[in-house]
Parts: C-alpha cells; sequence; structure tokens
RNA sequence: GAGCCCGUAGCUCAGUCGGCUAGAGCACUUGACUUUUAAUCAAGGGGUCCUGGGUUCGAGCCCCAGCGGGCUCACCA
C-alpha cells in the first residue's frame, strides 16, 4: 500500500516513541476523573479553593498551538472538547526535557489519544482550560483526521462534508462533527424513551424471528438466504406482526419489539433496506384506545428527545401534544379535493380519478384506486400530525372490518410533515375471515402481485385456538428520528447507511483473500 | 429504472478558449516563540486530476464507455 507523506511521518513517530521507551499502544487503564463538558459548565474559581484542583481525563488531540516552552491543544473526550495548557517545566519539572521537546512538540500528531493529569484554570482570554502536570500517550493516530475550524463568529473552514466519504467512514464524521454525534445521540435517546413508555405500562419488550420460513405481515420484496443444515430457504422478515399476534394468543397482555426489517426494493432519500421498526399488540384494545395511546407516546418521546413537543423540522413547526386531528379516508379526500367518494363503486373511481387528473392503470381495483387518490391530492397536505382513519378492506388483509362501516377496516395511519410514521389496526382476530382474505391476496400472487402476502398456515391454526381483541400498532423509528432531528435523509439518522462498494475497496479485499488462501 | 449535477493534495476548493513544471487555504516538515485560541512569523515538502479508451502537435479541461456519489422523478410502505 501507498502511504501518503502524512502516513509515513506517523509512522516513523510511532517507531520513535517505541524507540523511547513509550509504548504508543499501552495496555494498562487510564483512571478518568472528570470530562469536558461538567468543567467547562461547573468550573468555578468562588471561594478560597476552587473546585477542579485535581483532574485526569483522557481523549484524542484536536490542536495544538505552539509558543516554543508553552502549548495550548483541544483535547476531545466522549462529552466535548477541552483547552489543555502544556508548559515544558510543567511536565518536564526535572534536567530532561524529553517529554515536552520531542514527545509532545514532534511525536504526538492530531488524533492522538492522550491522557492528561492537572488543575483547572481560567487564562487571561478567559478560556477554561486544563493546567496539565502529567501527560500519557494513549493510543497513536496513523491517519491524518480531516481538520475542521472554527473561528470566532462560529464559522466553519473545511468542514468534512462529502456525503459519500461520511458515510463510509462514519467514525471519521463522528469524530469531527460534533452535530452529526448529537443526531445519533437523540435517536438512541427516541428509541430509550419509547422503550421506557411501554415499559412503564407493563408491556413486555419481546424478540421474534428474523430469520423466516415465511415472509408474513406486509406487502414487500423480502431477501432470501439459504440455510445449510435444514438444507432450505429462509426470508429475512418483512415484518414481525405474524409472530408478534401469536404471542397475544399465547396470553401475553402487551408485547413489543424493535429491531430491523428487510426489504429488498429501492433505495432513495426514505428508504435504506434494513430498517428499524417498532410494533406492538395490546390485548382488550382497539384502534381508538390505539390512538390515544400514540399520541401520549410521541408527546413523550418528543419531550424526551428535544425537550418540546413543539419541534421544527424543514423551517416548521411540529406540534407533538396530542390530540391530533382525526380524518376519515373519505372525509380526508372530499376536505381536499371536494369529490365526495364514498359512495362510489370502481367504475365511478376511475372516471373522478380522470376529473381530478390522477394517473390510473387498468390493474387496480377499488382500494389501490382510493390511495392513488389520497397519496396524490392529500398526503402532502397532513403537516402538523393527523390520523387519517377506516381504510378500504382491499389493501389491508389483517384489520379486522369496521364495526359498522361496510368495506371498510379499522386502521388508522398517522402522518406527519405528508409521510406515514405510523400504521395500526383493530387486529382481525376471526380465523375464517383471515383465512379468507389471505386466499384473496393469493389470488392477487396468481395475478402477477409480487408483493402479495404469504399465506400462514400456521398463524391461522393460533387464531383458531383464539386471539383476543387486540390493536396493533408500528412506528417507522428512522422516519421519526428524521422528523425528530431536522434531517431529510435517511441516511443522516443511520450509523452505516447501505452502499454500493467501492470498486477499489473491493479489488482490496478480494486481494487479501487471496493473499490468505 | 430515467433525467440533471459532481469526482483535482489528508480536508475544503480554484483551475480561463485545450497550451509553460497543475494552484490556494487548512493540515504536514524545519526553525523562532512560556496564557494562545481559525495563534503568529519564516522557509519547505506533498498529486493515479475517479478508471479505461479516443480526438489532438498537446487533455484536469473536448468525445465515448464504465465506476462511485448527490439531487429530482418514477417504483415501493
Amino acid at each position: 500500500m501507498q502511504l501518503s507523506e502524512q502516513e509515513t511521518i506517523r509512522r516513523e513517530n510511532l517507531q520513535k516513541l517505541r524507540d523511547l521507551g513509550i509504548d504508543p499502544y499501552p495496555a494498562e487503564k487510564f483512571e478518568i476523573t472528570a470530562y469536558s463538558r461538567e468543567i467547562k459548565e461547573e468550573f468555578s474559581e468562588e471561594g478560597e479553593a476552587p473546585n477542579f484542583q485535581q483532574v485526569s481525563l483522557a481523549g484524542r488531540l484536536m490542536s495544538t498551538r505552539v509558543m516554543g516552552k508553552a502549548s495550548f491543544a483541544e483535547l476531545q473526550d466522549s462529552a466535548g472538547r477541552i483547552q489543555i495548557y502544556v508548559a515544558r517545566d510543567e511536565i518536564c519539572p526535572g534536567e530532561d526535557k524529553e517529554l515536552y521537546n520531542t514527545v509532545f512538540k514532534k511525536l504526538l500528531d492530531i488524533g492522538d489519544f492522550i491522557g492528561v493529569k492537572g488543575f483547572v484554570f481560567r487564562t487571561r482570554m478567559g478560556e477554561i482550560t486544563v493546567h496539565v502536570k502529567e501527560l500519557t500517550v494513549l493510543s497513536k493516530s496513523l491517519r491524518p483526521l480531516p481538520i475542521v475550524k472554527r473561528d470566532e463568529e462560529g464559522n466553519v473552514y473545511d468542514a468534512f462534508t462529502d456525503p459519500e466519504q461520511r458515510y463510509r467512514q462514519r467514525y471519521v464524521d463522528l469524530v469531527v462533527n460534533p452535530h452529526v454525534r448529537d443526531i445519533f445521540l437523540k435517536r438512541s435517546r427516541l428509541i430509550s424513551a419509547m422503550r421506557r413508555f411501554f415499559d412503564g405500562r407493563g408491556w413486555l419488550e419481546v424478540e421474534t424471528p428474523i430469520l423466516q420460513p415465511i415472509h408474513g405481515g406486509a406487502a414487500a420484496r423480502p431477501f432470501r438466504t439459504h440455510h445449510n443444515t435444514l438444507d432450505m430457504p429462509l426470508y429475512l422478515r418483512i415484518a414481525n406482526e405474524l409472530y408478534l399476534k401469536r404471542l397475544i394468543v399465547g396470553g401475553f397482555e402487551g408485547v413489543y419489539e424493535i429491531g430491523k426489517m428487510f426489504r429488498n426494493e429501492g433505495m432513495d432519500r426514505t428508504h435504506n433496506p434494513e430498517f428499524t421498526s417498532m410494533e406492538i399488540y395490546v390485548a382488550y384494545k382497539d384502534y381508538n384506545w390505539m390512538m390515544e395511546m400514540v399520541e401520549q407516546c410521541l408527546e413523550y418521546v418528543a419531550l424526551e428527545v428535544t425537550g418540546t413537543t413543539q419541534v421544527e423540522y424543514e423551517g416548521k413547526v411540529i406540534d407533538y401534544a396530542g390530540p391530533y386531528r382525526r380524518l376519515t379516508m373519505f372525509e380526508a379526500i372530499e376536505q381536499y379535493t371536494g369529490v365526495d367518494i364514498s359512495g362510489m363503486d370502481e367504475a365511478a373511481l376511475r372516471d373522478a380519478c380522470r376529473k381530478l387528473h390522477v394517473e390510473v392503470d387498468p390493474t387496480m381495483g377499488k382500494g389501490k384506486l382510493i390511495d392513488e387518490i389520497f397519496g396524490e391530492k392529500v398526503e402532502d397536505h397532513l403537516i402538523q400530525p393527523t390520523y387519517i382513519i377506516d381504510y378500504p378492506i382491499e389493501m389491508t388483509p389483517l384489520a379486522k372490518k369496521h364495526r359498522s362501516r361496510e368495506g371498510l377496516v379499522e386502521r388508522f395511519e398517522l402522518f406527519v410533515n405528508g409521510k406515514e410514521i405510523a400504521n395500526a389496526y383493530s387486529e382481525l382476530n376471526d380465523p375464517i375471515d383471515q383465512r379468507q382474505r389471505f386466499e384473496d391476496q393469493l389470488r392477487l400472487a396468481e395475478r402477477g402481485d409480487e408483493e402479495a402476502m404469504a399465506l400462514d398456515e400456521d398463524f391461522l391454526r393460533s387464531l383458531e385456538y383464539g386471539m383476543p381483541p387486540t390493536s396493533g400498532l408500528g412506528i417507522g423509528i428512522d422516519r421519526l428520528a428524521m422528523l425528530l432531528t431536522n434531517q431529510h435523509s435517511i441516511q443522516e439518522v443511520l450509523f452505516f447507511p447501505q452502499m454500493r462498494p467501492k470498486a477499489s475497496l473491493h479489488e482490496r479485499q478480494q486481494d487479501k483473500e487471496q493473499i490468505s488462501e
């Protein structure tokens, strides 16, 4: 491998450290007693003895300003950055000035991990700073980091911004771009807040199979794989709905799972082949109850993640405090198109689509036509959290028939900023009805619908044993994370979004494999 | 899948109409400097111009093909 000049120098510095008897990768632990942020927030010169008189902290060296026998540098730990002051005669009190003159000034590079011990003070310029008395090399960095600089006004220079490099080398992105770190901290808080909310109500977090012999519970193309010992095909799950309902059959009152789903479909700003979903099922409830639960949950989560229920997204303020507006599918279409389609048959719907300039094709049935009108004319208007309820039965094979409205099911979707983020039903628990719905799907599959749902005989058997009335909900965690962090691409809320391998990298890996064989 | 745009030093970017040895800032190297903060000052080194063809006396620039990325649209929950 061809090393750049800077990489060569760092490897030479590594060897020189070893020649001086300094281990660049020491094994022993380093005791940390303080973090950059707490020092900056809590340091006080009040009283006789200021606090933080003896601190020990560790992190990456991110910049140095050497002025002869004294230097300032910045240390970045897990909480942020703090300035350190390194004076020659402080870290080298004796005759031997090598630790400062050679190790600190020459052999340390930006990106190296070091540990420092000393006391906190405030410089003439007013900067809270750690005055270093002891300095330890903790780990040498062999590649130059992109250096991002900020001036007094907060202007950023030479930011590491190329999306391709940021996603392929997320570790670098995280080191040099603090706002990226914040997004992922918020994502983590989102998931833990949601978990806390459910756990607080006594519902059980569970895990169900990711490798499934039948990919059920949603309409999507799956990833296919093969188990060698069983010599059988397996699919990566596109949903976990049917397994969670089996657990309701088994007697749990509330179960939820937060985990990855896999769909072998297109990728864009809002789709990654693997994504995180939260699904929850609660017995003896219906979709009306679920709408109230979602309002409470999202209000709580928004507060925990952002500190407010009014969260800015793309210049708009989205208010997650409930209750949310509720419109039936038919009401929503009437409101935004002026056309009442509630009594229409397929031919009349087709006519309505023509008048509304909604493109359709002959294979579309009644449910699909309604969905097209909705997608074209309504969705974009649903900025504030809005429930759309009562969907046509044709498109929803796992939801219970509406208690009073013919041809509809008890389903809602929650829209925020024109995008669906949650989907819920009063779950279908009539095993005979469920079998018929699966059979309808089979007929769609025979007509060439690649995404029609497969019939799951074991799931039907479980329903035949009896499932209590149950309401179920799915939330797209990545899309919710985008909304709560004001990000416009799913790649910005995934640590490692899927990327096409670079040819050069791929070849290099093949080379390595050949070498190791 | 279609259209548009992009790919030059470790990072961010210039590069004119195709014309000298491909530039800048930061980073790096050497030297000066004991409270600096985008530290400063002086000197210096660093390039597979994404890859492969082609046109041309001459290509970072023009043409063709490919690879990778971004945006928009389509498809898809």
